[in-house]
DNA sequence: AATGAATGAGCCTTCATTCAT
DNA sequence: GATGAATGAAGGCTCATTCAT
């Protein structure tokens, strides 16, 4: 049924000097469409009905559903880590550096909350899709990040000496914890924020020597 | 489903030691389905061909496709709750029964990965259908629970006065995010159990005061 | 599902000297399915929600649905001709014998919509089933009555002659083709008391010399 | 369904003499299940199996089997109606005029039996659905042009100064009613041809003054 | 690059009916 | 008479994908 509920123009003028092009243009139709049911109702047919983009163009751009959805996640999977390797870049010391993790992570969820619910409803379906490897390398690439930073500071003994497969959790699990279920029950619990210093110090106890 | 507006069924199929009925059946055929291929694997057909049971049957105990994971999901559910509850109920001092809340945690999803997964996997399905409101009900009783045993600890000054909605985060966080990763990829990371005295250790730091 | 919008009690207990019996209550259920969405929505699982019989019950006196329907078609049907023919019967003169047939019918109608718009929907599905002959039958005896009692004024010249095939349809066409429209769109349509002399008129000026 | 909002299909399939494209075969293949067995016959999977489309392919179309249904029923009530309008615009004065609709409406009947019948069974259907308020624009709108036709000459003392609501029941009402039987007893009525007078005759002694 | 009609497997669900208790 | 678990055919609908234009 096609332009049924098309809303946008086929290419939103005047909006910068240049229009946004149609991959982009589809995969914040793919958002918005996992914002208001969840990732199985991403469907190419919603896709197509929101953003006005034929059948034809979304399989010429994505190849296919699944491609998709891991094009949206890799793009937001991306930005939230760029998000917290700012922070930690911009961080001096060591305790400030745990904090910056824990900070960063927290306020770039603060901002988009939608494409962070997003990345805690894919990140399955892409770990059982054929980008399967590209997922483990993306966070095992995040991972390692924050094991390299830690690693001066373990060699010093300023912080404890853990095994690296259990530090990223022990550091960020209470923020993601928390986090996940903010958003997933809207208006049940306070925003992230108002417990910025416990969750930062909870990680900065659970590194320090 | 003899009775729609319950939340369980109506005659706790399997609380004996008797023949396991249909509905038990049913359940298992459906949890069957989900280890093979996750949450999405459990459809009405396959549960079918799983069990034996016929189509009509499913729909007379569960009302739904979605009824039945519901079902499924809170059987598990509470059954976590009781393995933690039971953990707690055994531990002696307050050190102890911290790490007694990540260790009975622990070691039941190593006890039950495959019913530890469906939980991960099935929450947001249960959280936006209509039996929303009872998974609510259900995680603020446990959390409840948890934060009734810390209670006298937290008066006493014996642990930081934190805010309830951030306890059990802080606590359980670390645990959960690590198993959550385990069992996401199978074969990449070491057993939780690898980690078990890391894991008590540190939901014990993010407490003491 | 059984019971769960279960609203009578098994037994109305009080509401006479006698309880009406099961007959009774599954007939009335199954008028109000229909009411709230058509005969369509007769289904036996609705009327057993609605009036607390079992499955087995239902079929225990009706034998089928088909027969339900067919019992409720029948039990309405002759409610209306007893309706129509009490006005007949109460009539003096060749005129008023006429408008009795009409407004016996209009009356009727405005008295039990429910039961006039369920005769209009059911008539179709009893006349495809195995009970055609008797719907048949039923029609012809109504006819065969009105026939007989226009019979003498034809002979004696006050009205037309006319083939007794059409004259049925010349005598309640308007009267019927009003109420159906009336019954079809609740709201929209004045209620046929408000025609009830134009009609008998129009039926008198199609059948008088 | 290229447009869901629009009511008809965008590319009026069969106006031209070209070879009949989908939507059109597919809307035959529905009348044909209609033919056979009743409106309830109508099944995605009997259309389907007709035509040679796919499930698909009707979707598409239609959006949903009561778009088919009303599709259909839309189509043939319009023809209807362009056939009762040309026996109008045929006529030539008051009494021929009146017998036009009659004749219009009873030749149309005769000539296209199994659209007539779909059109009586089917009705309901369409009322009861989301295009409700199309079917009574359109029942309307036939109507308003019976009722201007006869305006001048209500206004002029030639025919009774009858309501608009029951205008219609009583000019139609008689041979819709005869149309309705014959077409639901085949073979046990006699064609509505041979009543071709005496349903005109009574259409006008039902409004002449 | 873009379009949209066509495909058909696969899913969820409803329903009349049977039958052992 | 009554009950309700069980059956399985049948139906409506969604969806990812292909392909000719």
């Amino acid at each position: 049924m096609p332009d049924e509920t098309s809303v946008a123009p086929r290419t939103s003028p005047g909006t910068r000097g240049t229009t946004p092009d149609r991959q982009r243009l589809i995969l914040q139709a793919a958002l918005d469409c996992a914002m208001d049911c969840g990732v199985d109702a991403v469907s190419i047919d919603a896709v197509r009905a929101r953003c006005g983009a034929s059948v034809g163009s979304i399989y010429h751009h994505f190849g296919s559903k699944e491609g998709l959805v891991a094009a949206l996640f890799f793009d937001i999977f991306d930005e939230q880590s760029r998000a917290i390797q700012d922070a930690l870049d911009h961080a001096q010391g060591l305790r400030e550096g745990v904090c910056a993790l824990v900070t960063g992570y927290l306020d770039w969820v603060v901002l988009a909350p939608d494409r962070a619910r997003f990345l805690f409803q894919a990140r399955s379906h892409v770990a059982s899709g054929p980008r399967r490897a590209d997922l483990l390398a993306a966070a095992q690439n995040r991972n390692r990040a924050l094991l390299r930073w830690f690693e001066p500071h373990q060699a010093c003994g300023a912080v404890r000496d853990l095994p690296c497969d259990i530090l990223p959790s022990l550091v960020m699990g209470p923020v993601q914890s928390y986090c996940r279920a903010w958003l997933g029950s809207p208006g049940q619990l306070p925003g992230p924020q108002t417990f910025r210093e416990i969750l930062a110090d909870t990680a900065w106890r659970a590194v320090r020597n």
